[in-house]
RNA sequence: GACCCGAUAGCUCAGCUGGUAGAGCAACGGACUUUUAAUCCGUAGGUCGCGGGUUCGAAACCCGCUCGGGUCACCA
């Protein structure tokens, strides 16, 4: 892209200049090249639906007046007569432009339109002699002249399947340029209104049953809740680093203790690390928090939420939809079929199914050298390393949870995994925490919350200690939630769901990349 | 981070074993008053990712780098 470097418009390449050129014609001409509105009257879908179906042999009766707009994606001239393609939000229509009908000047500003271009067309409606809905335009206005050619591939439709030539395939540059993707791949602004849809099914979910939505802090003094690298920025009149959140967690309970006793929060969290196929550095996450529940309760919960956001982006995407954009331009084709799922998922036991798929009695008998070994067996690196929690997860990880595939509760981690959740009652070794799994991935993350402050304080404490011997990713003692603790906190059931992941799931979309409007990228 | 693959016209790509670049679409000019990947004729468009090396000669071979993709690892 050298010509943003250069500027100036004499280094513009030839195929923006031909675009400035058409422009300046325009503009010659009398044609105001950037609109301040336009009166639709129809969106592309309900002008064509308009249109009464074709009348008898030979006949070719006007419809109804419109006024459409859009962007051109297509467009044929033939001499005195062009016709054109519109699309709109609602798809496409076909336009009519005729010499004789609106006039030789008006046809002749034609010359300057062009891909891309957002005009607007008003006149009445007809069938071509193929059956056609189209608009024969009697006015047409140039609303946005596109200085700049959208990467539009041509389409055909063969046996009644939409066949796109070349296009905008780059991931990379779809990602960068989400606008220029959106412009181009209807699909791709299907699949963002299905995210949106799923985020307002949940909001309607979580209100419905009383719980108030809620911001906490995203700029915090400490960070907790999860363990993570976080980001650090600095307040310049406090003087003082700040944390960018990377959960929203002990901020909601600390509301809890407030007596809001149902509250959630959907926002972004931040964790300073890898990027891949199911990591961005900013991610979306759903948090929520119920007084006086535990963590069954919250695995139904759990359950009629991804009922309600299956449902929303079922309704967008619908059923045996062809692929997401993500998945055309990888050429993985239509396997984008929504999963099957149906409550109540099955619930693994984590002790027993860890201890059965490493063929031990229990894994918790087993010393940290052993462990090790058996880590590297199942092929971790850098077992030396890790402290024990985090061999136990590896190993649970290796064995169980890349192999769960449906929706799956693992229920009852040990304490040392779980620095924030309330023992279970009748195995203190254990603690009242459920993870969700499907595909592979984990998409929720919940427990009967610590609300013993005392137990709390030894909690920090032992991540203090791990911090300090070198992990940096435990936290520290976070003295006002203890504090807030103190006051007395109910028992409470809570639950962290990744929004983005979540939508990956429900759409079969297989990076996070295509799953989020603008995912962090190195700059160009 | 390791390994593999890739980077050529605005887009999608081809370019065999080294002889200084090609197609389709888009663009530009022309023909065409119901086309729809419109068609037909013509034109223009490239520091072949960057840097070095081998060679009479490099898009191609070698080394390094940058960026991207995949797989694995890390990120509970």
């Amino acid at each position: 892209m050298t010509e943003e470097a250069q500027g100036g418009e004499t280094d513009l390449n030839f195929v923006l200049q031909a675009r400035r050129d058409k422009l300046d014609a325009l503009v010659s001409a009398g044609v105001a090249p950037f609109a301040y509105g336009f009166d639709r009257s129809h969106f592309a879908a309900a002008a064509i639906a308009l249109m009464p179906p074709p009348a008898a042999e030979g006949e070719h009766a006007d419809g109804p007046q419109v006024r459409v707009a859009g962007r051109i994606v297509a467009w044929r001239a033939h001499g005195k007569t062009t016709f054109a393609h519109l699309m709109d939000p609602s798809g496409r229509i076909q336009l009519y432009f005729k010499k004789d009908q609106i006039g030789e000047q008006q046809y002749a500003v034609l010359d300057n339109f062009d891909l891309g271009d957002v005009i607007g067309v008003s006149g009445p409606l007809f069938r071509t002699r193929t059956g056609e809905v189209t608009v024969r335009a009697e006015k047409v206005e140039m609303l946005a002249k596109a200085l700049r050619p959208l990467p539009f591939g041509k389409e055909e439709v063969v046996d009644g399947v939409t066949v796109r030539h070349s296009g905008f395939a780059d991931g990379e540059m779809r990602s960068r340029q989400r606008y220029a993707d959106l412009a181009v791949h209807p699909e791709v602004r299907r699949l963002f209104r299905a995210r949106s849809a799923m985020i307002t099914a949940i909001r309607g979910f979580m209100n419905e049953l009383d719980y108030l939505e809620v911001e906490t802090p995203v700029l915090q003094p400490l960070y907790g809740g999860a363990t993570a690298r976080p980001f650090i920025t600095h307040h310049a009149a406090l003087d003082m680093p700040l944390y960018l959140r990377s959960a929203d967690e002990l901020y909601l309970k600390r509301l809890i203790v407030g007596g809001l006793e149902r509250v959630y929060e959907i926002g972004h969290d931040f964790r300073n690390e890898g990027i891949d196929k199911t990591h961005n550095p900013e991610f979306t996450m759903l948090e929520f928090y119920e007084a006086y529940a535990d963590y069954e309760l919250m695995m139904t919960r759990v359950e009629q939420l991804l009922v309600r956001a299956h449902g929303a982006v079922a309704r967008v995407l619908g059923d045996g939809q062809p692929a997401t954009g993500a998945q055309r331009a990888t050429g993985e084709g239509n396997s984008a079929e929504l999963p099957d799922f149906k409550p109540p998922f099955p619930r693994l036991d984590w002790l027993t199914t860890l201890s059965k798929a490493m063929g031990v009695p229990n894994v918790m008998e087993l010393d940290t050298a052993a462990l090790a070994s058996a880590a590297e067996q199942a092929g971790v690196q850098k077992v030396g390393s890790l402290s024990r929690p985090k061999l136990l997860d590896e190993l649970f990880q290796a064995h169980v949870e890349s192999k769960i595939d449906t929706p799956t509760f693992v229920v009852d981690y040990p304490l040392e995994l779980s620095p924030l959740a309330k023992p279970k009652r009748g195995n203190p070794a254990l603690t009242e925490r459920f993870e969700l799994f499907a595909r592979g991935k984990e998409l929720a993350n919940a427990f009967s919350e610590l609300n013993d402050p005392l137990d709390q304080r030894r909690r920090f404490e032992a991540q203090a200690k791990l911090k300090a011997a070198g992990d940096d990713e435990a936290s520290g003692v976070d003295e006002d939630y203890l504090r807030a603790m103190e006051y007395g906190m109910p028992p409470t059931g809570g639950v962290g769901i990744g929004m983005d992941r979540l939508f990956m799931y429900l759409t079969g979309t297989s990076h996070i990349r295509d799953a989020i409007l603008f995912p962090t990228m190195r700059p160009e």
